[in-house]
RNA sequence: CGGGGUAUAGCUCAGCCUGGUAGAGCGCUACCUUCGGGAGGUAGAAGUCGUAGGUUCAAAUCCUGCUACCCCGACCA
């Protein structure tokens, strides 16, 4: 392509509305624009890169039996209440009304209309295995759109569904879309890890999830350096400390602590560690309130906590009112000591002795706080908090690392919970009816992008992973308007190029050359050439890689040999 | 959804407090000079100052409603 052909506009300003690096880079690069909030258009640039990340991800589905169909993007209300979602889904459905007023919804995710397709299309166990996938429009109303095209309302992704006629073909099923899933990542060129994961709203049992590791990423990943245990931080288990609680050596102390409500406030007033301190949280529960108490330097998990027993889900803290009336004093202050209501403690705080509290009194905490002296001490511990760096691996050797990723992918096991629901049944072997063992597994096409800008830039602009990237060479002629010279080399060059298959954007503007570079690196193409008199009177062109320093003059046949990507002697 | 903020040229913003002829930089058009890391000059195009109403001799500026967008949002007990 010609840069003066491609209507392409770069911008050296950051719009304001872009907060995170490949938001920033997107838009300055052309490669969306924003329509309304969470909602973008993909201008050519930018389509290349998304229709790029499509093909390796169609090729590796045909590749692992999957068959592509195209459900439809908008979808009747009647099948989501068949399986209770039309209510359940809430507030992310985008819902539709017709000219009839029936109800429909803009699809955010399609277990209900693939069901309907396999209780239509599927009777036999003959027909089966099968796995259906589609690239299409997703609809997400989102609380709170964010990250440019990492967190939109209406996005691209790949979701597959397959049948089989039981787990131990369900197994088999989910296996291959986890190796078809590993060659998608990699062939994408990113850094990405599998981790085990919440199945959340989608419901079922087994799953994990593709993560593309960037330090910006929304999610946090617990690892082990030996790699045999990854998980995402919401569902990695804590396990209770070793060791027995040591005995009381402090009395129990009521000390006045006026003003200091949070952990930090109150290690710092008593000279204390957080870790020494006891954190307790008041939750909504089903039956009036409950407490949670965890170390002071530990993080609540709530998914965790919201499966509990008794406890709200999602999770929902008390408010101001509730607090008061269960512990007689303003959030800041609570503590298990003498507390009227349900109370549960997590693993790490069975092993604290003389710990500090709140008194359930304001402007008050206790010291010298002993389990079995004190309070009684806790008949089991539970598992409330996030890892962290340094836990134990569970069930494993070593400790846990956490790294920072977002997740790109994610596949499920769901069992039969939607076939139940909507009666998607085949006849066995022997006649009777089964319902069909289901799999869903979705790959967000167009958060892909903004990931491997997240993980590949520098100050400069994107740097592509060449697989995606929009071309694989930006030509760049110095003087193209006054040298009859390089005008013809550069155009030779690349009517030869395009003859090779090589996808060139040739920058024929009449601009200064540091304008041309500037959009070379800002657009991250991963090969530059450099068409210039300088070079053309050594019979040389000047290439460099974009993630190289420094540029290298070379003969033509060698340039030939660095954009097809092969070996340099 | 709750809280906060913003809305002035394609982009980034100033002007508003203290009402009086709408601005800058970048980008865009033409010409001149320049030409290997986002050049300089001259001339120009481009904004009903989000929207509706109110106050006033006079509103981008003050007031009210509406809309859109952005940011923050339980780890606090």
């Amino acid at each position: 392509m010609r840069y003066s052909g491609y209507a392409l506009t770069t911008l050296k300003e950051i719009p304001a509305e872009a907060e995170i690096v490949s938001h920033q880079l997107m838009l300055r690069a052309g490669l969306i624009r924003r329509l309304t909030a969470g909602i973008f258009t993909w201008m050519p640039v930018g389509l290349r890169v998304l229709r790029k990340v499509e093909a390796i991800v169609r090729e590796e589905m045909d590749r692992a039996g999957a068959l592509e169909l195209l459900m439809p993007a908008v979808q009747p209300a009647e099948l989501w209440r068949e399986t209770s979602r039309w209510d359940e889904y809430g507030h992310l459905l985008l819902r539709i009304r017709d000219r009839h007023e029936r109800d429909y919804c803009f699809g955010p995710t399609h277990e209900e209309v693939i069901t309907d397709v396999a209780r239509r299309e599927l009777r036999s166990y003959k027909q089966l295995p099968v796995n259906w996938y589609q690239v299409q429009t997703k609809f997400r109303d989102e609380i709170r759109p964010r990250f440019g095209v990492m967190r939109s309302r209406e996005f691209i992704m790949k979701d597959a569904y397959s049948f089989d006629l039981d787990a131990a073909g369900l197994e088999a099923s989910y296996a291959a879309m986890r190796t078809a899933y590993t060659r998608i990542f990699e062939r994408l060129g990113l850094r990405f890890r599998v981790v085990d994961a919440d199945s959340g709203e989608i419901g079922g049992s087994r799953s994990q999830e593709f993560h593309v590791l960037a330090d910006s990423g929304e999610d946090a990943i617990a690892w082990s350096e030996s790699g045999g245990y990854a998980a995402n931080v919401e569902t990695a288990a804590t396990v209770p400390p070793p060791g027995e609680r040591p005995a009381p050596a402090r009395a129990l102390e009521r000390v006045p602590t006026p003003g200091a409500r949070t952990i930090a406030e109150v290690a710092a007033l008593l000279g204390v560690a957080p870790a020494a301190v006891l954190k307790t949280l008041i939750v909504a529960g089903t039956a009036g309130p409950v407490a949670l108490v965890l170390r002071g330097d530990h993080e609540l998990n709530a998914v965790k906590a919201q499966k509990l027993p008794g406890v709200v889900a999602p999770l929902t803290m008390a408010d101001a009112a509730t607090v008061q009336a269960a512990t007689g004093a303003e959030p800041g202050y609570a503590g298990p000591v003498g507390l009227g209501i349900p109370v549960y403690f997590d693993h790490a705080t069975g092993v604290m002795a003389d710990f500090v509290c709140g008194a359930n009194e304001e402007d008050a905490h206790l010291t010298g706080v002993n389990f079995g002296r004190d309070l009684p001490a806790p008949e089991r511990t539970v598992d409330l908090r996030n890892v962290g760096a340094g836990d134990p691996v569970p069930g494993g050797e070593g400790k846990l690392s956490i790294a920072r990723g977002i997740e790109v992918g994610h596949i499920f096991q769901l069992g039969t919970k939607y076939s139940r629901a909507m009666g998607a049944v085949v006849l066995d072997q022997d006649g009777r009816e089964r319902a069909l063992e289901m799999g869903c597994y979705g790959i967000g096409i167009t958060r892909i992008v903004g990931a491997a800008i997240e993980q590949n830039h520098d100050e400069n602009g994107i740097i592509w992973p060449e697989a995606i990237a929009p071309f694989d060479v930006y030509l760049v002629p110095i003087n193209l308007q006054r040298s009859e010279t390089v005008r013809d080399a550069t155009e030779a060059l690349y009517t030869e190029l395009c003859a090779a298959g090589v996808e060139v954007l040739y920058d024929d503007r009449d601009v200064r050359p540091g304008v041309k570079f500037a959009d070379a690196e800002l657009l991250g193409i991963p090969h530059r050439l450099v068409v210039s008199d300088r070079g053309l009177a050594a019979g040389e062109f000047e290439y460099r890689h974009r993630r190289d320093a420094e540029s290298r003059a070379v003969k033509r046949d060698r340039a030939l040999e660095l954009l097809r990507g092969k070996p340099v002697p």
